[in-house]
DNA sequence: GGAATAGTGTCTGTAAGACAATATACT
DNA sequence: AGTATATTGTCTTACAGACACTATTCC
């Protein structure tokens, strides 16, 4: 039984190690995409895993999830990325090494330049979401689960918020916005109705008065981003609805 | 910047404390109630916090959590309680006296006995939400926070999930059911409209083919919850509907 | 019978599924 | 003109809000 120690006492309680590991996604080439990279030593030299690293003493786990984001993007504005905290491992031999816990994020973010290798990493690159899921590509660590937990958070995440917003550049048009709950969900919303749903939840695009055309076809119209979080009604995900 | 150690050694990495709180709901008195455990050292002596511990060597955060929700709660037979992980919580001052990483879980619980005062703590009692997000109640360390962070889990949750099922012993009534949401969102469902949705959600709850009386009116069917885990299309909270 | 609670019926408005029709570009 | 893409229109069905009505108990 762990009881509180009445002063710092650090033989007292047991230590851990604390860790972020980043889930980090974005849309390439129409298809969902995640960042990982290769570990040069061992434990699970050779494998690819999700970037991540220590929580530095004077660091709350967001802040150390910022860091290691730009570290791992190259990017220094990170305005229009998203992350949030996913969820804590803490198997107690989820690590070969020793105890180390590790708080997880999602972060989305548009298109991004090519990864750099990080120092302590081989290589780092973006993976198409089903091969990284399909089996053929074991992660290090419990990176497989965290990386399911991470990809059913964002899949549902796009049901009831806005989110779908941060994996576009502005402006954008509703068929990009489209394509971005395409490439998660595997199946694409209808399009009439998803043009409905989008304008219809007030605060979710807003127009920007410009069209665009790439190709053949009526330009469209572009939009941006709007103050809206939520959506409420939840845009219904395809195969959810009725029997 | 933090790099992954390469063999065991303590010194290369910051060690943390990790502890898990606990937010255990139940329904009592037609309210919706939380644990809370009277701090009889300091720091907050004399304040009211939520129950936890420090997560043991061989446990993951969920065992430290069973473990606690045991202790805390007298209860040997836990089948009937949900528990889930909320969020982990690593503020680099959160504890004055050291640092320490709190993994904070959700616990739904049918109507429980009084709880039991553990050795470290001065008193333990069921609060009513209102009196302790009113402001009037400080609790210890960031723990304000993680309730809120909790009562909003459990609120959204009973939305789209069948949760609402841990929070009344089988077999029940559909108004016992109905109450619950009362309790959770302050203003009840429309009668009907909830009577209506639960029944056509599959799975949800099942007859038992016995009715109950509790005074006047006519006798009311009993149900027990079934396999059901999530409501599709979610359950409507009142005020988020039409305007 | 009257009050109280459980359960049923039904009208209305919102919104999703499905699909047809129109608009405007490029070749 | 023909094709491709964007945008608009509309019919149908599902379902929530609201509220009236019936059923069955206790007093």
């Amino acid at each position: 039984m762990s009881k509180a120690p009445q002063g710092y006492d650090p033989s007292a309680y047991p230590a851990f190690a604390v860790t972020v590991d980043l889930g980090i996604f974005t849309i390439r080439d129409g298809a969902l995409k995640i960042l990982l990279v290769q570990r040069s030593d061992d434990p699970y030299a050779g494998a690819w895993a999700l970037p991540g690293g220590f929580i530095n003493p004077d660091e709350d786990s967001r802040a150390a999830a910022v860091r290691e984001l730009a570290e791992e993007t190259g990017l220094g504005q990170l305005d229009a990325v998203h992350l949030e905290q996913l969820a804590t491992y803490s198997d107690p031999h989820r690590d070969p090494r020793m105890r180390v816990v590790s708080v997880a994020h999602v972060a989305l973010a548009p298109d991004l330049p090519d990864p750099v290798a990080g120092s302590d990493a081989a290589d780092a690159r973006w993976w198409s979401i089903e091969d990284v899921t399909g089996g053929d590509l074991p992660l290090a660590f419990d990176h497989d689960q965290i990386v399911a937990d991470a990809l059913e958070r964002v899949r549902s995440k796009l049901e009831y918020t806005t989110l779908a917003t941060r994996f576009v550049a502005e402006p954008f048009t509703l068929a990009e916005l489209r394509s971005v709950y395409t490439a998660a969900w595997g199946t694409p919303p209808e399009l009439n109705n998803f043009r409905r749903k989008v304008l219809s939840v007030e605060g979710f695009v807003e127009p920007v008065d410009a069209t665009v055309s790439h190709g053949p076809g009526r330009p469209a119209m572009l939009y941006r981003a709007g103050p809206a979080i939520a959506i409420q009604p939840a845009m219904m995900r395809p195969g959810n609805g009725l029997k």
